[in-house]
DNA sequence: TGTAGACCAAT
DNA sequence: ATTGGTCTACA
C-alpha cells in the first residue's frame, strides 16, 4: 500500500538520515526480492558505494550511488524500509539488510512482493521506472495533459487513476478519495467524464496527495515509515476503508464494492453512476 | 485495447 | 476467504 505520499515521507526521512553514509555490506535472506543483478554480484557490487542522495519516481525510491550506480527499491503492497541504528534482532520477513558506516537498513515484507534492483544509473534497465507517466505533483502534470487521457479513454475512471503510465504515483487509497472529492464515481467511463469533472478530479489528485503527504502517509495494514513509525492520514480519510461509515458530506452509508479487482469505497449520492 | 489471474501470508 | 501493485496471459 505505500503509494506516493508514503513513499515521499520514506525519501524524506531517508535522505535526511543516510545521504552520505556508505553501505559497507548486503546481506539478502530471500533472492527473490533481488531483480537484478544475480545475488551474489548484487553484494559484491553494491558493497562500499556511498549514497549521494534519495529520490523518489511514482512509488519508486531511487538510491543514487557512487560510481555512476543507482538502486532502485519498489515496495509493491506491504514492504517497509526501516533505517535503525540499533543492532538487535531482525523482525520477522526481514528479506534484505543493508549494512551502513552507520546503521543499518533493512527490507521487511510480509507479502514479498517488493523488489530492488541495483543498475547503472545512466541506463534504462527497470522497465516499470521507464514507463511511468508524469509526476502528479510536479509541473509535467498538466491539467491539458489529463483532459487529453481521459477524453481518449473509455476504461472505468478508477482503473486509469491507477494505470502507473497515466499518472505515476495514485494507488487504491488515493484513488478512492480522489474520486469522492471530485464527485465521480469510481465505475464511470473515463470519456464520459464531463470537463467540468475532469477538471475537479486533476485538482482532486493533487490535493489528496499533498495531504497524504502532510499526514506522513497513511497506516491501515501494514505501512510504516522509514523510523518504523505510523503514518497518521488513515484518521483523515473520507471514504476508503469506511464502509457502513457516514459520508462526512451527506451522511449517506459509504458503499463498498469490487472494481477491477480492488475493493473500491465511494458515496453513492455525493458520487451519482 | 482492456480485463482477469498469479504472486504471498497473516487475519 | 480476503487483502492489493504489478506483471503476464488472454480475449
Amino acid at each position: 500500500m505505500p503509494e506516493l505520499p508514503e513513499v515521499e515521507t520514506i525519501r524524506k526521512q531517508l535522505a535526511a538520515k543516510i545521504t552520505g553514509l556508505t553501505i559497507t555490506g548486503a546481506t539478502i535472506y530471500l533472492e527473490k526480492v533481488i531483480a537484478a543483478p544475480a545475488p551474489v554480484r548484487f553484494g559484491e557490487t553494491i558493497r562500499g558505494r556511498a549514497i549521494l542522495g534519495v529520490n523518489r519516481r511514482g512509488k519508486f525510491l531511487l538510491f543514487d550511488l557512487s560510481g555512476g550506480y543507482r538502486l532502485v527499491v519498489h515496495l509493491r503492497m506491504s514492504g517497509q524500509l526501516v533505517y535503525e541504528t540499533a543492532d538487535g534482532p531482525l523482525p520477522r520477513h526481514t528479506h534484505l539488510v543493508f549494512h551502513l558506516d552507520r546503521g543499518r537498513l533493512r527490507l521487511t515484507d510480509l507479502r514479498q512482493f517488493g523488489r530492488v534492483w541495483l543498475v547503472p544509473a545512466a541506463g534504462a534497465e527497470v522497465k516499470e521506472l521507464r514507463k511511468l507517466g508524469p509526476e502528479p505533483l510536479s509541473s509535467a502534470f498538466t491539467e491539458e495533459y489529463f483532459l487529453a487521457r481521459l477524453q481518449k479513454s473509455r476504461r472505468r475512471i478508477k482503473a486509469l487513476l491507477l494505470d502507473q503510465e497515466v499518472v505515476a504515483g495514485i494507488g487504491n487509497i488515493y484513488a478512492d478519495e480522489a474520486l469522492y472529492a471530485a464527485g465521480v464515481h469510481p465505475a464511470r467511463r473515463a470519456s464520459d467524464l464531463s470537463v467540468r469533472e475532469g477538471k475537479a478530479l486533476y485538482r482532486a489528485i493533487r490535493d489528496v496527495l499533498r495531504e497524504g503527504i502532510a499526514h506522513r502517509g497513511t497506516s491501515i495494514r501494514d505501512y510504516v515509515d522509514a523510523v518504523g513509525e505510523e503514518g497518521s492520514h488513515q484518521h483523515f480519510l473520507k471514504v476508503h476503508n469506511r464502509a457502513g461509515r457516514p459520508c462526512p458530506e451527506c451522511g449517506t452509508r459509504i458503499e463498498k464494492v469490487k472494481l477491477g479487482g480492488r475493493g473500491t469505497y465511494f458515496c453513492p449520492r455525493c458520487q451519482p453512476l
